[in-house]
DNA sequence: CGTGCTGTTGAGGACGATCAATGACGGTGG
DNA sequence: CCACCGTCATTGATCGTCCTCAACAGCACG
């Protein structure tokens, strides 16, 4: 078994194996060598970067292991537009690592401490040439990320209450997968603001109004869900564009079948 | 060559070929790979979809050889967001080709009359086993698919006539690089309102300030930018983000260097 | 020569931004 | 232990952008 072989390592990769056995890399071989080359391991305190410079060579892949972070860019006018929060297990900078040059502008930040480790680019590409399917799971990873990005879209639209309620859905779901059951949400209004597209002060009222309809916490500062169900009714959630697909096995079933 | 050996298809895959030749697949054998797999031509007319139904197997993936569509989804109100516009040489189904569950409402619509071909997945997946760049070049061109999305959201906060100038530059820009070059944009201002995420009507006050101000062509209904220079000031342009990477080489230079 | 789609214009209203000020909390250092 | 500070949260007032509704004009189509 993957996490007995060391314990150490059960807690920490623990997201991460998770996440890749959602995708269907469940072979333990598979598991293991993508494990294995998980590297340098690195701490970033809240509000820090997490990423650095993505057009240094020779490249490679960071790894959230612990709390929660934030691929954003910044605005001319020095405000955040946040794309979408990260928890652990997720890959920082999958967005640019098929890039020959990646966006500058695009940042990945600490929104608490951060506990991180990275993978070689020299090392994965030899672990994918042998585990193909590795190659693939990570394709579809950065899919469903991109999946997101359209979601976001979708919201856009959307009245202010509706749209934060769709992002609190959103968060509760991804760490629902994680095996994260509170429903608390470990970001500020203000990092709520920045990805939504609103101004924080109207975040607050929406803030407001959630907890008046009884689905949040109306004590401490802390973001706390404490009617899901309710607050997807609201937001109209559907979180299947999230759906870390069961089985990418699919794949390699379907592939080789028929004509045309 | 590859256009001289087949002068039918020249015209006709000339978009497709020099999307990938941009993206760094520039060898002779591989272009020619990828283009003999390319197989039943389809046409649809305006306003029909392109993709059918996505998640039935044999997967495949398909190409816009001529015309213009546009990847949407439908709200539950019956309006229409459109995440992005497709030109010769875009795969239209990318987004969902290595997802085992695609998403249902995603939808690929002819905006005009469309040509199109497809790609079965089982020739794909043997010719990117022959040739794994295909492989990555096809990863790429998904995630800067994935830029635009965040482009787009990017510019969310933005005022209306910036947010469609922004799109119209990005839209020329994309033109260009397939060698179009007339300032005409083959869109509607409704397509244009259900992109930017504006009301008809707004947009339509939008094209009239944007006329006022020099940048859009007075005559017909036709969309023409005149002034491409100034609509890049209004929309504070930066194309990078479309960059089809000149070089996708500098990858396999770079994987197999250095230490950390 | 209608019929339908796209484009155009006016009027009123709503949602959310901005500006401003204050409150609450946690951490730090005296 | 308390004073101080910075960050985050909260509330009020005003304003602007953009939406909605409505009507009509132009053009292309059969």
């Amino acid at each position: 078994m993957v996490g007995l072989a060391r314990p150490a390592d059960a807690a920490l990769f623990g997201a991460l194996v998770q996440k890749i056995r959602s995708l269907g890399l469940d072979r333990d071989d598979e598991l293991d060598a993508l494990l294995g080359i998980v590297r340098g391991r690195r701490h970033a305190k809240r509000g820090e970067g997490i990423v650095g410079r993505s057009n240094t060579f020779p490249r490679r892949l960071t790894v959230l292991l612990a709390g929660t972070a934030c691929l954003y860019n910044r605005r001319e006018d020095g405000s955040r537009q946040i794309y979408t929060f990260q928890y652990p297990g997720d890959f920082c900078d999958l967005h640019s690592y098929v890039l020959p040059e990646p966006d500058e502008g695009l940042t990945v930040g600490a929104l608490t401490d951060c506990s991180t480790a990275i993978i070689r680019s020299s090392e994965l590409e030899a672990t994918i040439e042998r585990y193909p399917k590795l190659g693939r799971v990570l394709w579809c990873v950065s899919m469903l990320e991109a999946g997101i990005f359209r979601e976001r879209l979708l919201m856009g639209r959307r009245p202010a209450l509706e749209r934060v309620a769709h992002l609190l859905c959103e968060q509760l779901a991804r760490r629902e997968a994680l095996g994260t059951c509170s429903g608390l949400v470990p970001l500020t209004q203000i990092d709520l603001a920045d990805a939504a597209g609103l101004s924080v002060v109207h975040i607050n009222r929406v803030f407001h109004d959630l907890r008046k309809l009884g689905l949040l916490s109306e004590t401490g500062r802390a973001i706390e869900v404490v009617d899901r169900k309710a607050l997807r009714q609201v937001a109209r959630f559907d979180g299947r564009y999230l759906d870390t697909p069961k089985l990418l096995s699919q794949w390699q079933l379907h592939i080789d079948e028929a004509p045309n």
